[in-house]
DNA sequence: ACCCACGGTGAGAACGTTCTCAACAGCCCT
DNA sequence: AGGGCTGTTGAGAACGTTCTCACCGTGGGT
């Protein structure tokens, strides 16, 4: 009834061999580059892969070699500016070595992740990099690894599972903050994280409660904030911490998006910075840089934890069976103009 | 040698079939849910496949359906929150019709596209979504067309292409911008844009003459600007820009990288914004608003264009054969405080 | 009692590759 | 002259599914 002749099917080695004259295997081996094969014949067989626009099916290639030359990427969301970055490292990595990526969101939801994980591994990933959001535990991880599918933890990291991780020294950069803030005179030191993410907000918290013990500084239960994440929800513990009776004189946010909101805060609290309240942030976005004053944060290696997860992640694809081993990277502590000596009126 | 015992290979349809006590035909009908098959029997066979951690290979069920379930999408770099924030548009509808997507970075390098385009094309994507970078012209899209995979192209469109397209109306954004900034009494208002990207920034281009026309502006070349596209490139240009002997006192750009160095660029020329200069940005992105002045800006519907190109590519995998369209979609205007009327001092 | 339809089932083809294996020719070496 | 090696080739199995088809039994209609 509807024409639909224009689509005609698709040429397939059968095609390209009838045309050149050899058989199949034949064809096969000059397209594919592999066993040997005389110059005549090569020459024969190209010159019917190229005029009838041949191209390989790589399905039915991972059919029989067993390898897709595919990454599965898990991660949060896209949208965030952190993951955005991390998948681009992971993606470049993957790239220059023949591999291409598939991308889902998980949105922090466990299910999600847990379907997201199994459709990855139908589809036949060679490996998987995932940012896991399931804190209860990571049988969907485990499956996988049992299947023999290498799996890169990035970020967080699930325990008891068999699989390499590449994470950042989440306490240690929260020390350095808490030691930076504690000199410069600060003793009402807020901490703005957002709920979820456990694992690597928990160790942000950890150094953040070292830091004050270093300094000497009581924990105060009215300045560590768990926020909802998002920027509305930022905005309004920034605010709050601002206007308690003793007010914060420093917030420490531990994301991206807290760190924004907690600068929308102070400025429609109206809080000079760093005057009357320091901010350090987290993440060393673009933004951090031309919002006045510019902003003291952490940085992360994100491109790098991207790059080096792929990097991992390939080596055991390849077949390294050494044990698994968790990498840690450094962050940089950056000073910029968000952070001052508290105020005389407020000191003592 | 190794000992790699632990891998054990992974359960076939076939191994459920025999714990069963079915053939692998009506394994098949039972865990994929069509034909028909006895409660018995149905059964067995879901207890046999839990028993063994059934999954089925995605591989070979799309090797025979010719359906793999999956999308590509070429976009220049997913670090760009244009393109992420697109990107997420494309997922959620691809995710919520069951379709994975497979993700490439072109970097605006035509023969990098070519190479994904082909790539994606071989490992049978059901469709494919892209903002094509070359200029030259889309053979290899047309190559896919040709194949019978649909193809939609977002932000810009290669004309030729038998392939639905979502943009946005350019022209008519940027005629509203030197509208608005005419109407505050500017008439030295500069184009920051950036080389390559051409179709869109043509348009801007185009809208931005056809805005000077209307409101009487003669086209002045030393405001037209191209810069590379880095953000100290930006920075650069819009200190130019600035230091003219007859300076700009607007300054519009196209994109969301060239709006932040103009916003550095004025920032570290000392100027103020709006009262020596005004600036109009392209995208709204979170920090147009946490800088001061917060930055007045042509918003485009990023999220839409991405879950639009999913929609009709659906559409088309279902089989929808209509004519190819391109759907223009509307930006939105947000006159924030960074643009005012010009100065006493500068005008006339 | 006969026929037909129908639910349930299995055998085997098919998808488009890669890869193993055997066959064959030509050559060198003894 | 005979044996073995090397390079080139094709036949056919294999990968793990889905799907077509034929078969069987059963029950209802005539």
């Amino acid at each position: 009834m509807t024409r639909r002749a224009r689509t005609r099917p698709t040429p397939t080695l059968q095609d390209v061999a009838e045309l050149a004259g050899v058989s199949v295997a034949t064809a096969s081996r000059v397209l594919s580059g592999y066993g040997s094969s005389s110059p005549e014949v090569r020459a024969k067989v190209t010159a019917a892969a190229a005029k009838l626009g041949y191209r390989r099916n790589s399905l039915a290639r991972s059919m029989i070699t067993g390898t897709t030359h595919t990454l599965g990427l898990v991660v949060a969301d896209i949208e965030n500016p952190f993951f955005a970055r991390a998948a681009r490292g992971v993606a470049d990595v993957a790239h220059r070595a023949g591999y291409e990526v598939l991308l889902v969101n998980s949105d922090e939801d466990p299910a999600t992740e847990r379907a997201a994980v199994r459709t990855l591994g139908d589809k036949q990933v060679d490996g998987l990099i995932i940012a896991p959001a399931s804190a209860d535990g990571g049988a969907h991880l485990a499956e996988l690894v049992g299947r023999g599918t290498p799996v890169v933890q990035i970020d967080r990291v699930l325990p008891g599972i068999e699989s390499d991780a590449i994470v950042v020294d989440n306490e240690a950069a929260a020390r350095r903050v808490i030691e930076h803030l504690a000199a410069l005179g600060h003793r009402r030191i807020a901490l703005l994280t957002s709920q979820g993410l456990i694992h690597t907000n928990q160790a942000r918290l950890a150094g953040y409660l070292q830091g004050l013990e270093a300094a000497g500084i009581p924990v105060a239960d009215d300045l560590i904030r768990m926020a909802q994440y998002t920027r509305e929800a930022a905005v309004r513990e920034a605010e709050a911490v601002l206007s308690l009776a003793e007010p914060a004189t420093a917030v420490f946010t531990t994301d991206n998006l807290m760190s924004l909101g907690a600068f929308d805060g102070a400025q429609r609290a109206g809080r000079s910075v760093p005057d009357e309240v320091s901010l350090v942030g987290f993440d060393d976005l673009e933004w951090t840089t031309i919002v006045r004053p510019p902003l003291t944060v952490v940085a992360q290696p994100v491109y790098e934890l991207g790059a080096a997860a792929a990097t991992r992640l390939l080596e055991r694809i390849e077949g390294d069976e050494s044990p698994a081993r968790t990498i840690t990277l450094a962050t940089t502590f950056i000073v910029r103009a968000s952070t001052g000596p508290v105020a005389a009126a407020t000191r003592a």
